[in-house]
DNA sequence: GGACTAATAGAATAAATATTCCATTTCGTA
DNA sequence: TACGAAATGGAATATTTATTCTATTAGTCC
């Protein structure tokens, strides 16, 4: 009369249910067994597919992932996938208030602080798409794409930046030199006619980030700058510059646009290198 | 006849979307605001809900809601659903050759290239927002905030993202301690009783992060961990793991959603710190 | 302040989806 | 190999959910 009562009680979290999969891979049928497999690794995919696709994707029919379900102590798919939804949607704080300024408070939630941030994310990448040009953007990839050497300089804020950037130029096989603050005395010593330089700095602009770059500068090396305001020190000498604005939560910045501008910026590079062989 | 054709084309990726959603705030008739406000607030829900509980959060009535979706030029709401629930699907395409990419973006031109980086990073974001917990990132803000010293350890992509944080408590008078690869051999001599271990690793895992990691862990200390996959070794041992997976483009991944996770928890520390005082 | 237009909410309908049922196949056992 | 029990896949049904329609309300222009 009633559904397979076949392991006690519905599963109340996640975890239960994994349990329940990693136990079940062993005593499970077979075709019951490849839900169970699949499903152990596709756990994402349940609060947004329907039976059927779940079903087609483990290689099984709609009626079998259903038994699947009902193995597992749920009365059926729709109260698994609810266990999985409520995981998602948990993150809803309260509806309808306004963020206001989020201080330090203990009552805000930290979940509500990643929305924050996540949502100044979207908004400083529109921004980005907005503000940079493609014209700009290629002109600085074929110009940096002929150096010899990058140079790569960046302190503070924008050090993150540059150093994510020398990690993908590596693997690209461009060749780059990250310079880090204790070698930045003498590091003008290292840059040759033939190469660029490429400076990353945010208000407030690090003097010794500026005095390197405009050192380069003076002797004939081409300078590409990026940074978030307009009135940056490199402008006054940088052959080209980028700009990036960070959206702010409670006075903090990510890097999101920094960061997803030098890896477009990194992967151009390379792909000018390559279409010019 | 048709359907209300007010902004032209289906929009056919989460930046547009974005888009039209801050264009339409100011000429959009009240209740339809309404549903723009709160959906750009709470997009990662858009995947897991029904129009009826989008209205309802919204404070507007299900057929409102439908309208709202057809000024953004869709359908319905199952076509604004499915572009929503695609970003959680199509994560894990085909590893391809990377340079054979390359080559056809190059002649895409590097505008397209900052387009396609940009939204990879919008619907990292909402993948971010989707499987990162309020709970889970509030244990993890909690259990950190009471250490002594926070140990960072990073290496390769990893790097950057630990040394953003390690600036960033650094500015937030936040006691950190960032283990560089030279250093990392006799680190754990540095780390004591009380401290905790900071790890972020992204496949393939660097055996060096993961060695010290573990180690500490052996010695009793608390490890929490970053990583991009499910699979990762730090799953063994961490007390406690979170997953930032970034969406990619011709086979390269910026780090959108680490850093902005990362971002996150360091603000979260410093103020769950401050809410104790 | 009245007439027109746009916007709205609730009810009606259409579509999609979950769930069950049952004839058939598969598998283990004697 | 033959028997029974378990498992399976596809079709039928029930339920939920999206979408459209329409009467009513709010807003605006003259």
């Amino acid at each position: 009369m009633t559904a397979p009562q076949s392991s006690a009680l519905v599963p109340q979290t996640v975890t239960e249910v994994l349990e329940r999969l990693d136990a079940g891979a062993d005593i499970l049928p077979k075709r019951l067994k490849q839900c169970a497999l699949f499903t152990r690794r596709h756990l994402h995919l349940i609060p947004v597919s329907t039976v059927s696709e779940m079903a087609r994707a483990s290689g099984v029919a709609p009626s079998a992932y259903m038994r699947f379900c009902q193995a597992l102590g749920f009365s059926g798919y729709s109260e698994m996938q609810g266990l999985f939804k409520a995981q998602v949607t948990d993150f809803r704080p309260n509806y309808q208030d306004r963020l206001g300024n989020l201080r330090f408070q203990a009552d805000v939630g930290t979940g509500q602080l990643l929305a924050e941030f996540a949502e100044a994310g979207h908004k400083s990448l529109l921004s980005l798409a907005n503000s940079v040009t493609n014209e700009g953007l290629d002109r600085i990839a074929r110009g940096m794409a002929q150096a010899r050497v990058i140079h790569l300089i960046g302190l503070r804020r924008a050090y993150a930046v540059v150093s994510s950037m020398a990690y993908l130029l590596d693997k690209l096989e461009v060749p780059s030199s990250l310079h880090y603050a204790s070698g930045m005395l003498n590091a003008s010593g290292t840059i040759f006619e033939g190469d660029v330089v490429f400076a990353a700095s945010f208000a407030p602009f690090s003097p010794e980030t500026i005095r390197l770059a405009r050192e380069s500068s003076d002797r004939g090396i081409k300078v590409y700058g990026l940074t978030d305001s307009d009135n940056c020190p490199l402008n006054e000498f940088a052959t080209e510059m980028l700009i990036a604005r960070e959206d702010e939560v409670a006075g903090f910045r990510s890097l999101t646009a920094s960061i997803t501008l030098t890896t477009t910026l990194a992967v151009a590079i390379k792909a000018v290198q390559i279409s010019v062989d």
